[in-house]
DNA sequence: CCAAAAGTGTTCACGGTACACCCATGC
DNA sequence: GCATGGGTGTACCGTGAACACTTTTGG
């Protein structure tokens, strides 16, 4: 980005782009800060996120942010709500529009960079205290996610290629907040036709091993286009 | 809007916001468009909406356009998705926050103001060519309206404050675009005990008049802290 | 008396839910 | 051999879907 000096009539408000981050550990859901290396804020934690570059696309903002700030690429992205309060910011007048990102916490070792301090993921239950309103931004994206789970098949962008399928099943509970029917659960899962048994299972574990299975893109876009949908 | 020479060290992009208005009328789902009386897009139809003001709020500043242009106040109205395609508007780098609105058609003579030469309504079926993106603006609008609609009781803010369960069918079966079984439809809609009977009936119809009912907020309002959830 | 829409119950199929026991593995 | 989670089947219930006839009113 060019600094100079660039003229209008009217006043504007500043653009940016916001991302929250979620993943999963160990049936616990998690999402991805930074501590703010610069004013406002400074020292605080923060979602990852920044201007909007004049001949760029908001997406596209989002993913350089996320790139720059926590080293995290090529992730499920998704524009929920746009933050244009009056005293959102302290400086001046600054309108935000929010994502949801959700990736695969083992692929991601996050390396905080550029403008951000730190970067480390905390658990959705105990969050630091967030600058400006991220927090409600946090909040409602936790909504949003907790709505689309069940209606697309999205659970696996935040589990690694291979599962069992208790890992789901965990991942469903912890963002749903309730426990699930094993039975049922698996019943319902296997019976949507959307996994592929792989041969492999879990290592390193202190009891039996689990089937570990892989979302199958291609089943699910076929069936799609037959009328098909996603439902847990 | 005071205007004046506001400098910036970085470019901004302009920010507006535009609406989505839908009405119903006779079983027939409408859209309210503007004839641009101002380059670009002269003369083409678009959907109501303008610049924010440097201190307004985001929501406010749609509700203002609206009022302004077409006239229509207090109606229900929510945010659903923020455009920046670079090549939106092909004067500058525009973005713009979109928001769908419902009204009830009998409630709101519309008339043109300010930069509208004209403000009318449309069927969604045919749809004339529109200025900008718009034409996308308004399918993801419906898509939204579509999925709202089963999942919460927003269907009544496009009717009369009392109407016939068959203008509600009637409402249901345009925006979904399928017939439904009269039997079921009322059955489940009255089990819901949202709708209070009042005593009137339709009047100026040639056939048997209908019983006309009311939406009972507070019922609802009342249900959902119970934990209920409309679903239709 | 005819047209047009209002109003009303029952049956069936399916999917959601509840529920308990044996199995494989590592220590 | 014991602790830990993996893996499996069945019975019941409630909800959604299909379906046709009588009633009221205006013209």
């Amino acid at each position: 980005m060019k600094k100079g000096d660039y003229r209008y009539d009217y006043a504007r408000p500043a653009l940016t782009v916001d991302c929250v981050v979620f993943g999963a550990d160990a049936g616990e859901l998690r999402v991805l800060l930074i501590e703010r290396g610069l004013a406002p804020f400074e020292g605080q934690w923060a979602l990852p996120g920044g201007f909007v570059g004049i001949g760029e696309e908001l997406e596209a903002a989002a993913r350089r942010e996320l790139q720059e700030e926590t080293g995290v690429e090529k992730v499920f992205l998704e524009q929920f709500h746009t933050y244009g309060g009056l005293a959102r910011d302290p400086r001046e007048r600054i309108v935000t529009v929010a994502y949801y990102a959700l990736v695969k916490l083992s692929d991601h070792r996050v390396q905080a960079a550029t403008d951000a301090r730190d970067a480390a993921w905390f658990s959705v239950a105990e969050l630091p205290k967030l600058a400006f309103d991220h927090r409600q931004i946090v909040d409602d994206a936790l909504l949003q996610l907790r709505v689309q789970l069940r209606r697309r098949p999205i659970g696996f962008e935040l589990l690694p290629k291979k599962f069992a399928l208790s890992e789901l099943q965990g991942l469903y509970e912890a963002v749903l907040e309730r426990t699930l029917d094993k039975r049922n659960f698996r019943k319902k899962v296997l019976a949507m036709d959307l996994l592929d048994e792989t041969d492999e299972v879990q290592k390193d574990v202190n009891h039996r091993a689990a089937r570990l299975y892989r979302f199958d893109e291609r089943k699910y876009r076929r069936l799609r286009k037959a009328g098909f949908d996603f439902e847990l």
